[in-house]
DNA sequence: TTAGGTTCACCGTGTTCA
DNA sequence: TGAACACGGTGAACCTAA
């Protein structure tokens, strides 16, 4: 029954590459972050982080609970799950549950190879194994009703057209409705048709599906409302695309994303020298320094009166600090530098006789007799940046974002895979990605989900086991499994995609459900922190 | 057949009460926290957070992902089982189990609150509601093996005798052995005996209490070989000792904590030896500590002129003392450091002949010299400590705290639970506590589950759910629960359970479980993190 | 006390925009 | 034109292990 297990694609070389290189980016960046950037404060609030630095998850006790639990919530899902969500742009659809398919073949993979290992069969352990007809379906076939049955390919397939039903479109039986509403393309990894292989009976049942998300158990007998209008679509401009392969998609979202302004490349990354150019290297000439030292001692001198040494010594105006060799107010600073860098100043002339006295009130009368007294005042010309040096200093920084930028679109063109990824392997997960997003179109949330209330939450959460469950139903390589094998994985891909799947669409600014900025946002109902408080007995739980 | 459920506590209270302590106790010492120390890694320090500031927990993506995550799993646990874990100190017993007591009171009764809320059945809500003979032993019963009937508490209940059976009695049915070998008290919270109540069949097999943990689903249908040697008790001392009510038991049992067997390991607890080597790897050259000497001597003979060996060799400024080989001031050291940890110094550029003088005015003006006069000054690149070594220093550092903080909190111990909390309360958790312990002690680790390879990790994982399982089983009020009810908060309470028990066992340290400091620990077979490894697809998910 | 690392307020560039 | 800002280097002050 489950001997001849060959997966479609080397999920283990994968994963392994992947976490390797998960970790290996991790670190980098790590050090890079922490070299050029030494304050953590900083960081966090440059990765948004901060946010998240609730009571909670900052105090020294939960938060160190938090950190423990975590690291085994991490055993499961791996670093790859954090890789992947490293990559996760907001504009990037299905990313979070690219986690979902991740963790789908992770827990597929580990089962197999466990069992293959072993004598291949489980009864061969000596277990009181499970029944290979799986007790999913016999529990329930005793109910006879809402089952879907998956008998055949021919049942599981598949026209696409009536996800655009509205809304009033009448009640169906669940079981006719998720048979006919399917989309056509992609249906699996290889982009073939899905077929439900060596199984031979196969039911599942709404109950089936809820078996996963045991974190939210209370719902789990409240759930449903099935008998009541659970066929409508949901509204929402997302609602009314039509299938997109996600490449496409990427590429046309692309063409509207980067600023073609944003230099062209080779001039991005011509630059070698990143540091040396700038500000300091090209400093003042020995008589430079000299005045330099003068302009220190000056400083210094008066340095006991603040007052005095914060005097701009061209206009008088409050200065701040030292410019260009001399204290001079902003004004004055920006006008020595203007002046310098146009080669204006070469043209000033005086309408006087070169001696204007210069205040801050009419420091704008004479160019020529201001800039000769910046010069007097200690400024040196050759301290503002030439045009090389700016030149340098420039690339330098366009070459970082640039940098950053491209890493943010190859992201983006990854359809949210980290770009180290091998092209094959991304391709599997893309297309897993792809079926994602269509099965969870193919499913409109049903209008009983809409409401913002503790039974329209509950309802929702059904409907979200149900895509879930259809998404892992449909990867190809679930049908070969047999229908122990397919419930076992269903409780945990479940169980851990909702809880992912919550996690991601979560907008933590306004505290509720969906966040925005996933094009699979618009179509789910909105759900208030306040409603899932209701949900639990426990509201304090939330901070 | 739900209808009459009164708890034997007022659960919602107690957690109630109980997590508004807690969140005050966040709250304030948050307040503090960030009011004196505005670095946020700093308050991570004090908190014996850092410890698991891994390169992946403090990433800014990573990191947020993880707390995002977190944030859910939170909700599942709640903050009660944050405020009971606030005591945990290393030689309290039990209190990891606490954790599951609480949770499991907690799904119970929000299970029961939302049914309440509603119209008081499932049914009610129009739903295809679950059967109310459950289908856990419905789906098994077709095999008629294995199963262990609990129908009344005749069958439930127990004699305490065959405990002692040596590791090579004979293969029985699991069943028997369960039914057989138990415990005689405390048979539930209030020292009554057990009974199933108004429950008319009960089964529950094994695979029941094998849903919960669907985290390790690997090891699910793979667990077992229980034709083997199942039955044989734990070859631990604990093993053979007569069932003592868990309060004397905590008096007496550290008398005998080590068990011979488990000594030999105590070894490998010794030596964390990791550390001095490190630091030393990047130490002066021969050459250079010559130098160095000559450094020392230099300044030694004029120590008596404080003036002259206070003298920045670089600038003129006043040093302090020798940096990277060198006198040095704080501001070139620190630009020694910066430069070679950004590598910066590489593209150092002189704007004039290379030879610019450098004196405490000037030395900002060309790095390039600057840098030159500070390796003629005998300043060696190599002293600067590496991104490797920084890690690791920051590692040890952590570590050390850790240590400080959880010695700290032994002091605070008060059995485990936080002194704030209700007599009463802490009352029915010690009794929760006591329970869980007696029960896990009741049944042994079977021979099996000794040898630290996948196979026998299978095993242990097994006997864990069983442990789990009768735990809640035992606990009085999940009698009066249906079965469907009963199925439900297993399978609840079992994933977190070994989730949490998992991650409180582990030794960090030495990357393996279980770890010290724990009674129970000391019954619980050795398992590597190498074998856990082995467990999965995904080595290197562990760091 | 010495000598590593870290932090953070500050300084002085350049840039933007009203 | 000049106020306001972004950015990266600087160094005094600090922490920590030996
Ligand atoms: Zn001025
Ligand atoms: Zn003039
Ligand atoms: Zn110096
Ligand atoms: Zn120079």
């Amino acid at each position: 029954m489950t001997g001849d297990y060959t997966p479609g694609w080397d999920t283990t070389r994968v994963l392994a590459t992947w976490s390797k290189r998960a970790r290996d980016v991790n670190y980098s960046s790590q050090r890079s972050e922490f070299a050029k950037q030494p304050s953590v404060k900083r960081i966090l609030k440059q990765a948004n982080f901060d946010h998240y630095l609730t009571p909670s998850a900052t105090h020294p006790v939960t938060g160190r609970v938090a950190l423990l639990t975590l690291s085994f919530l991490a055993h499961a899902l791996g670093d790859t799950a954090h890789e992947v969500s490293t990559v996760r742009p907001p504009g990037v659809p299905c990313t979070h549950l690219l986690l979902v398919a991740v963790w789908y073949m992770m827990s597929k993979d580990a089962y197999y190879q466990y069992r293959a290992e072993d004598t291949g069969s489980v009864d061969g352990l000596g277990l009181p194994s499970l029944p290979n007809t799986s007790y999913w379906y016999d529990a329930h076939s005793s109910m006879g009703s809402s089952l879907y049955p998956v008998t055949s390919a021919q049942d599981y397939v598949i026209q696409n057209n009536e996800s655009q039903l509205p809304i009033s479109e009448s009640y169906r039986e669940p079981m006719d409705w998720w048979a006919e509403n399917d989309v056509s393309a992609p249906r699996n990894l290889t982009g073939n048709l899905c077929s439900i292989g060596g199984v031979d009976q196969g039911y599942l049942s709404t109950d089936d599906l809820m078996c996963g998300p045991s974190e939210f158990e209370p719902a789990g007998p409240a759930m449903g409302m099935l008998g009541n209008g659970f066929v409508g679509p949901a509204p929402g401009p997302g609602g009314e695309r039509e299938y997109v392969s996600p490449m496409e998609d990427m590429a046309t979202d692309e063409s509207l994303t980067p600023s073609p302004q944003s230099l062209p490349e080779d001039s991005a990354f011509a630059s070698p020298a990143r540091k040396g150019a700038a500000s300091d290297t090209r400093r003042p000439s020995p008589v430079q320094e000299q005045s330099a030292k003068e302009q220190k001692k000056q400083k210094k001198e008066p340095k006991e009166k603040v007052k005095e040494s914060k005097k701009c010594g061209v206009c008088g105006d409050t200065a701040r600090s030292m410019h260009f060799g001399g204290m001079a107010c902003d004004s004055c600073k920006a006008f020595f530098r203007r002046s310098v860098q146009s080669g204006a100043y070469k043209s000033f002339q005086c309408p006087e006789n070169e001696n204007c006295p210069i205040s801050k009130q009419n420091r704008k009368v004479c160019q020529y007799c201001r800039f000769k007294k910046s010069q007097e005042n200690g400024m040196e010309i050759s301290w503002v940046m030439s045009e090389t040096d700016r030149m340098v200093l420039w690339k330098n920084r366009l070459a970082k974002q640039r940098q950053e930028q491209e890493d943010k679109l190859k992201d983006v063109a990854y359809g949210g895979l980290p770009h180290t990824l091998d092209p094959d392997d991304a391709d599997t997960l893309r297309n897993l990605a792809a079926l994602q997003e269509a099965t969870f179109k193919s499913i409109p949330y049903p209008e009983d989900c809409y409401g913002d209330n503790v039974e329209t939450l509950a309802n929702l959460f059904v409907c979200i086991c149900k895509k879930l469950g259809l998404f892992f139903y449909r990867v190809e390589d679930f049908q070969y499994l047999c229908k122990t094998d397919q419930s076992l994985l269903l409780k945990n891909g479940i169980g851990m995609g909702i809880y992912l799947h919550g996690a991601y669409m979560f907008d933590h600014e306004n505290e509720r459900w969906p966040a925005e900025g996933n094009k699979e946002a618009l179509m789910i109902p909105p759900v208030s922190l306040d409603t899932l408080r209701k949900f639990t007995v426990f509201p304090e739980a939330f901070e």
